[in-house]
DNA sequence: GCTCAATTTTGACAGTGTCAAGATGTGTTG
DNA sequence: CAACACATCTTGACACTGTCAAAATTGAGC
């Protein structure tokens, strides 16, 4: 597999397979490559399928090659996952900073909002919330840098709500935990196929909606 | 490795690596041997580590052994998860037939119950609950002719303590999928090692019945 | 006692994560 | 420009996994 020593110039009828061979022996951004093709293998056959040595050789890269940029499987686990953490982060502060919308909505749009983001990427909420990569010490400091600050967002968003009355329980602490569970547990008896009817994860969602909401508010 | 050839006055002084070796070439309930050590290894080390090699040799058995009695690893996991629901089932049956509670009280056992159950075997739900199981077709008509009543007898329970007013919501399924969404969510948070504190599970367990059960009841 | 089916074994294969050692570039210093 | 150091990538290897096919062994029924 020497295709890293054609010229540039000569690598233009290659076979399918080599398509995204690249030119150069070092690969230049190799790193961003694979938790590119890491993220669109997931999203083709789930995280369990997905293996380093399949990823080596869609990033077109020989097996161990992955280890000069990731310590780990689990590593690049992490990586993935911490990106997640990112873009969720980023939509639900966004729609609680909306100054155009009652506590209620942002309630409203804070739980329906968690059980969609985990309904349109199954593969990659598995990976976040999966017990592969929190369980022990498989946590990288990254994945904790990233997700620690979102948890405690969602501890002060329900703080916000509490104190207007919207909804009640005592401790922050616990209230917290305890709706967290809620669209977490929802959102994961979706993915993992234990809700036979799949169609209805919007009318579960207002249903909790509803049952979390004072009704003397 | 001829271990099975020793007749039974001879098997006396063998290595402590044989000292679960049958007497004879026919185990006679390998099955169930390889259910109980399935369970031993997988409460020792969890279910990722659990492999039909290392299940076999803990059975005293060739690697394919097994394979005549289950046809597949998902085929053992499978049995084994329904050995589990059946035990849950039990119990909370046990509990929400008592004469002796009132609803409320009822209600509040059967979510510290379930969260407890979680929580004292987490391997075990874990397995029960996990996406290897449901996902795709993995899921045994065994497993499901356990599991599906066990569902349905929680939205019985749901449904019951809605006529009594002791909790809201209006259609009771959407209700059941909610409730049983924050106790598997609160659990499976728990077991997969996110909430950091782990030892007031109990108190989020009780906070979650305040929240559902209805103030003016 | 012989036959047959159930049960168990050995052998094999493809796949996995990961380590060690070698090959190949790229950049930096003399 | 030459030489070296270092990052990056590759090949080879190991132990482990699930699972299949074919052979061996045993117990039951005629």
């Amino acid at each position: 597999m020497c295709c890293y020593i054609v010229g540039m110039n000569l690598s233009v009828n290659k076979s399918a397979a080599q398509a995204n061979a690249r030119p150069s022996y070092h690969h230049g951004d190799l790193r961003q490559s694979l938790l590119m093709a890491a993220k669109s293998l997931i999203a083709e056959a789930g995280i369990e399928s997905l293996s380093l040595r399949k990823l080596a050789e869609r990033a077109g890269v020989s097996r161990t090659a992955p280890y000069h940029h990731f310590s780990d499987k689990n590593d690049l686990l992490c990586a993935i996952a911490a990106e997640g953490f990112c873009r969720r982060h980023r939509a639900a502060a966004q729609a609680f900073d909306d100054p155009n919308l009652s506590p209620r909505d942002k309630f409203e749009q804070f739980i329906c909002g968690y059980i969609q983001f985990a309904a349109e990427n199954p593969e990659e909420y598995e990976l976040m919330f999966g017990r592969n990569i929190w369980k022990q010490k498989n946590s990288t400091q990254e994945l904790r840098d990233v997700a620690y600050p979102c948890f405690q967002h969602q501890l002060e968003m329900i703080r916000s709500w509490q104190q207007c009355g919207l909804i009640g329980g005592d401790n922050p602490l616990r209230t917290s935990q305890v709706i967290w569970g809620t669209v977490h547990g929802i959102a994961k008896l979706w993915i993992d196929g234990i809700y036979t009817d799949s169609a209805q994860i919007e009318e579960v969602s207002l249903c909790a909606v509803k049952m979390f909401i004072n009704k003397t508010a």
